[in-house]
DNA sequence: CACGCGTGGGC
DNA sequence: TGCCCAAGCGT
């Protein structure tokens, strides 16, 4: 690998480069403006596996209705649930809520600023500890994202498949970034350079910072980098999901188990399709009739499709996991995507 | 360590 | 349209 003088060139290159392209970001702190934790930790796991398009909105409605992170553990579980509403990956937020509280009754309101601290909090993986150490705190750890992945495999042309050689690239990854002069910078570059430029089809190789040293674009092979393997095929599954409303004007619905899919999530009564035998009872719905058109909805590992079935019942509910809900304030509960998709095919 | 875990956008 | 994905973590 490079020497101590041409690494220390390539992360002058990448430094320079972030300098004039870095783009702004609401969580992003301005040059010479001191990084706050909180908006760090709160982005970085908002952005796990998910885009900066859609983070951007929810970042904006977290900190102006949590300032901080003592806001934040104060807050109603299932009011952080409705907030991250749509956002996905729900144990996140389970742990994000549980992590404030952690900050607040071990560190007094303060994100440690020591790694193997970090690295013990809820939600925080290898990743995020390493981004918050560096970009909060400008300590000296390269955080080791897809867009890093993808940039090194790249850079020393590495063939084999991507999960096979996970460890190594981010031995490389690190190589790159040790000692470099800036790291709360030399992190976002890092990952900026591989969502701007080095990006999965069509990297713009002529612009990018390392060019002239890119072993894979030397090949003309960079963008074929990193090889993946086959995913196998998703299995689809069918289930019913009930559209019970009452003579009020209300709906029923119901919580989800704290954990699994969906955990903690706002459901319509459902059955057959997510491996819970959560059936209700509906011997005394009158049954009004079927939406023609089915739910169909793609998660992680399965593809849905919900019939729904419209229900009339006004009669006593069955546990306190149900309950009605005035339909004009759906809006209000910690219905995930899915559950929206349903109540507008309902109500069309 | 392989798998479970959401969603909406881009092509 | 169907596939790929996007700043991973917990178990």
């Amino acid at each position: 690998m490079e020497d101590t003088r041409s690494v220390k060139l390539l992360q002058d290159k990448l430094l320079e480069w972030y300098g004039r392209h870095r783009r702004q970001m609401p969580w992003r702190a301005e040059e010479g403006q001191s990084p706050d934790p909180y908006h760090a930790w709160l982005s970085e796991i908002m952005l796990q596996q998910t885009t900066v398009t859609a983070v951007k909105p929810y970042f904006e409605k977290f900190v102006k209705r949590w300032p901080n992170v003592r806001d934040l553990a104060q807050a109603d579980q299932d009011d952080v649930m409705h907030m991250w509403a749509g956002l996905g990956y729900y144990a996140r937020a389970r742990n994000l809520h549980k992590c404030a509280k952690v900050v607040v009754n071990e560190y007094d309101g303060h994100f440690p600023d020591d790694h193997a601290k970090l690295l013990a909090l809820p939600g925080v993986g290898p990743y995020t500890a390493a981004a918050i150490s560096s970009i909060a705190f400008n300590q000296d750890y390269t955080a080791v994202d897809g867009n890093v992945e993808r940039v090194v495999a790249r850079f020393y042309a590495v063939k084999k498949p991507l999960s096979d050689v996970k460890k190594d690239i981010k031995e490389k990854a690190e190589h790159l970034g040790r000692g470099n002069p800036s790291p709360c910078d030399f992190t976002q570059a890092f990952m900026e350079l591989g969502a701007t430029i080095c990006t999965p089809k069509s990297p713009k190789c002529v612009l990018c910072p390392w060019q002239t040293e890119c072993e894979g674009r030397k090949k003309g092979i960079a963008e074929s980098l990193p090889v993946k393997k086959a995913k196998s095929a998703k299995p689809k599954r069918d289930g019913q999901i009930y559209w019970v409303t009452n003579d009020k004007g209300q709906v029923l619905v119901r919580k989800r188990p704290a954990e699994g899919l969906l955990g903690g999530m706002i459901e319509f009564p459902s059955k057959g399709w997510d491996g819970r035998d959560q059936d209700i009872d509906h011997d005394d719905f009158q049954r009004i009739g079927l939406v023609k058109e089915k739910v169909r909805h793609v998660f992680t590992h399965f593809e849905l499709s919900l019939e729904i079935v419209k229900y009339r019942f006004s009669g006593d509910l069955p546990d306190s996991a149900y309950q009605w809900y005035k339909l004009e304030k759906l809006e209000d509960l910690a219905l995930p995507s899915v559950m929206k998709k349903v109540w507008k095919m309902a109500v069309s």
